[in-house]
DNA sequence: GGGTAATCTAGAACACGTTCCAGCGTGGCG
DNA sequence: CGCCACGCTGGAACGTGTTCTAGATTACCC
């Protein structure tokens, strides 16, 4: 395990981070225009001035390269809501409200949203890590807005699990046209009711 | 919307039934060896003998035809389940012991659960509808394992929906290897207390 | 049985993700 | 300064999903 298959990222150099950042702009440019189909390596590699290979070298697969920037996206999020985060008495309402704004942040690019929800659901294990790390920083993200001021019970951890199943399912509910945005909130409020029943 | 984009499906002669019923195992046999990259297209045609423009004709993407067989077996699991029903006084209990049995059908054939259930999730809009028809079968065998002799009510329909949600991310989440069985049991059971909430 | 429209077949062709390779540039070390 | 290792480049090449076409077969109606 001391060499696991991602061996601790060796550190980039300033010229390796900024090529690092472009392409992921490029991807997300790219994707907010398109959304999946529309996220082709050759022209990804081509607007962000790099080499196929080089593209591959950075992210071994399209999909890599969407969760990074779903991963992206996400965090940007994060630090938004931990600079404002929302009002309210109840947990589960607070919950709530910080899951719909953060989906609405999606909706307003909803072809790059596509483009990183699919790709975070068509993911295989070799993606596992990324992905996992995208359900790290939501799963914070949820535990950020129940504002606890001791650690979380067994219960809690277990109502956060279920929201975050509801929260990702309905995301691809939506993006399919399957449900509609005010359905989206009834769902996830609906989970929300586990954490003040716990 | 009398003449919507799936027009009513004409009636199949047995000759064209039987074929769409080789594709279907064709392909739910590849998809057992190898999962959703071992379902090649060119592959299922031959194996199934038919051309390949016919496989498009019948199925007009990889992702519709595993779709339909996650149907076929929802269906075979669904018929199941009716003959023998999962016992327990607990309507909650008896939903989680409904979905887990489902579950460890999947488990038997694992591969091609992946296939389908990346099927599933990596389907766009033109696969909504056979995509919402899974989702159909999906809450029936949650509603019939309730057990309801009157109809839901607005908040289970709501529960519901949430566990639908909650099995359907679990089921994504293990088959990528970022959670086991036993987890995926508690988070079931988790959701299903939103049943003996309402 | 004949005619006709729909369906099926074989196979080429195309698109895009991915892999591979030969050569160039660059940064660090003796 | 020369050299080496490594990353980057341009581009070819491959695999698989998807589309298209020309001709054979089938189903159905009179």
């Amino acid at each position: 395990m001391t060499t696991s298959p991602r061996p601790a990222a060796p550190p980039l150099t300033e010229r390796q981070e900024a090529r690092r950042r472009r392409i992921l702009h490029t991807a997300a440019q790219l994707a907010s225009r398109g959304g999946f189909e529309a996220v082709q390596m050759r022209e990804v590699a081509e607007l962000a001035g790099v080499a196929l290979g080089t593209l591959y070298r950075y992210f071994p697969s399209k999909v890599h390269l969407l969760v990074a920037t779903m991963q992206d996206q996400l965090q940007i999020f994060q630090e938004q809501t931990r600079k404002h985060p929302v009002e309210g008495e109840d947990p589960g309402a607070r919950v709530a409200d910080t899951l719909m704004r953060t989906f609405r942040g999606l909706q307003r690019e909803p072809k790059l949203a596509e483009a990183m929800v699919r790709a975070l659901t068509f993911a295989d294990r070799s993606v596992s890590a990324e992905v996992d790390q995208v359900s790290r920083i939501t799963g914070q993200l949820i535990l950020d807005a129940m504002g606890l001021t001791e650690p979380p019970t067994r219960e809690q951890l277990a109502a956060v699990r279920v929201i975050e199943h509801t929260w990702h399912s309905a995301l691809v509910t939506w993006l399919s046209g399957r449900a509609s945005i005010a359905q989206v909130r009834i769902d996830l409020e609906t989970a929300c009711k586990l954490l003040t029943m716990s």
